[in-house]
DNA sequence: AAGCTGACTATGG
DNA sequence: GCCATAGCCAGCT
């Protein structure tokens, strides 16, 4: 595994590579960095996004039950739960309904 | 340097 | 499906 970029900007490449209308979750995204048990790095990183000139669609990523852990962290109180909803999801709850539909493995659409 | 923290996940009840 | 507990990695104080 290619380890040249840092792992923030690694996570910041994979959450961009997300079509609109789909999700992932922190895990995967580990996961899929090699890191299995860095899933909260990634969180960390999208908390850090913030620092990075880049835009990344932090919406699109949620935990693994679909909650919208991190739309506190978001400039407004309901900006997560409304970009997703105009991506297609169907949220209850700050909970994702239909995560299911919506997921996104990089694992599979990347390629191992 | 040592310990705490967190936008997490897996497991067991 | 929900609650409690433990493991997890890297950054921050």
């Amino acid at each position: 595994m290619v380890r040249n970029k840092d792992f923030f900007q690694r996570v910041y490449d994979v959450v961009k590579s997300v079509p609109g209308g789909r999700v992932t979750t922190y895990g995967a995204i580990a996961r899929y960095l090699g890191s299995p048990g860095a899933a909260r790095m990634v969180g960390w990183a999208m908390n850090q996004s913030s620092t990075f000139s880049e835009y990344v669609p932090a919406h699109r990523v949620v935990n693994r039950t679909g909650l919208l852990t991190g739309k506190h962290h978001f400039e407004g109180s309901s900006l997560m739960q409304e970009l997703l909803e105009n991506e297609g999801a169907i949220i209850r709850e700050n909970r994702i309904m239909n995560m299911e539909d919506m997921y996104w493995d990089p694992m599979e659409e990347l390629g191992l």
